[in-house]
DNA sequence: TTAACTGCAAACCCTTTGCAGGAAC
DNA sequence: GTTCCTGCAAAGGGTTTGCAGTTAA
């Protein structure tokens, strides 16, 4: 099923085409980072594959060549450090952060479409690039939230989504 | 002007709630973070203001001390590094981003709120915090950029835009 | 007088870069 | 055989922290 992912050969003919080698690490890097299907941050994709030997700065050097190639984009989610997601940039969406648990849900509404094109002609600005990120508690946590009587109102004690408490910020190294 | 400003009210009550001093430097780095009416980074704001014997990392302190009292909000727009946007977080708004010039305005649009909602409907998701930002070029770098023939279509040169080429990252420092 | 603050230097974290050996073309 | 690649170690840039002296309360 990997095999037949179209993405891996886009960034085969990318590697071509840029005079670039394909080479035993980027395969696997790549591999492993569609598998996921997720939005993974460099240091989590390094903690999946560094069994077979590969270095944590190839890791960096593969993702900047697949953010290069269009086949990833480049995230910050209130982190200190970059996730990076796996759908094309051609395909935009939006994000659901999950403050309290992490998860990161893919929003595609059109309704941003419309904001896009009113903020075109009401502000003369040419938008090249969209990001909506909505923070707050998925619908799992917001049910526990809730059955805790949600003390607070259900919002995080902090507005800076920045300083996200207790939950996983990377998979933990050996 | 400035000491009409109930901003700094609101910051001497934080301070005085939080058993925290009053001193000589707090009363000049908010002062002149709300005098500018940007979105500085600390070391734009520190620029401004080491000229009084101010620290870089006093200016950090303190603005984190405005985030926590609710008068500045920390963001990342696509920079190596934060800005602090002086608007409470109790008046939500957007950013569109000029990728050329590097100018944020800011967008306030009802159209948002409508999409928080539906949102909070479909996914069952309790949204705290909406972050919404447009990249591309403004009114302005628009019109030149049109002049030039538009050699690409308007789009900036990379899709992501952490490396924006050309403008001005910080204030120079001496 | 006491607790909090400042500034310096050093540490910290994520990411990038220089370099010598190794692998793809 | 050339060119690009890898991994290591070291550097880099923004931010935070430890500490000794200073200042607000």
């Amino acid at each position: 099923m990997s095999d037949a992912d179209p993405r891996l050969q886009r960034f085969a003919d990318f590697l071509a085409r840029s005079g670039l080698k394909a080479t035993r690490q980027r395969a696997l890097i790549v591999r492993a980072f569609f598998d996921a299907g997720q939005h993974l941050s460099a240091e989590e994709l390094y903690h999946q594959i560094h069994a077979h030997g590969i270095g944590l700065v190839t890791v960096y050097r593969t993702l900047k060549l697949l953010r290069d190639a269009g086949l990833a984009t480049e995230r910050q989610f209130g982190e200190s450090y970059a996730r990076f997601d796996p759908s094309p940039a051609d395909r935009p969406h939006s994000h659901l952060i999950c403050t309290r648990c992490g998860k990161i849900q893919e929003l595609r509404d059109r309704g941003l479409r419309h904001l896009r094109q009113k903020v075109a002609r009401g502000y003369g600005f040419a938008v090249s690039e969209c990001k909506l990120e909505l923070y707050g508690l998925c619908r799992d946590c917001a049910r526990l939230s809730g059955r805790r009587g949600h003390r607070n109102g259900g919002r995080p004690a902090r507005a800076d989504p920045r300083s996200r408490p207790e939950w996983p910020r990377r998979a933990p190294l050996p």
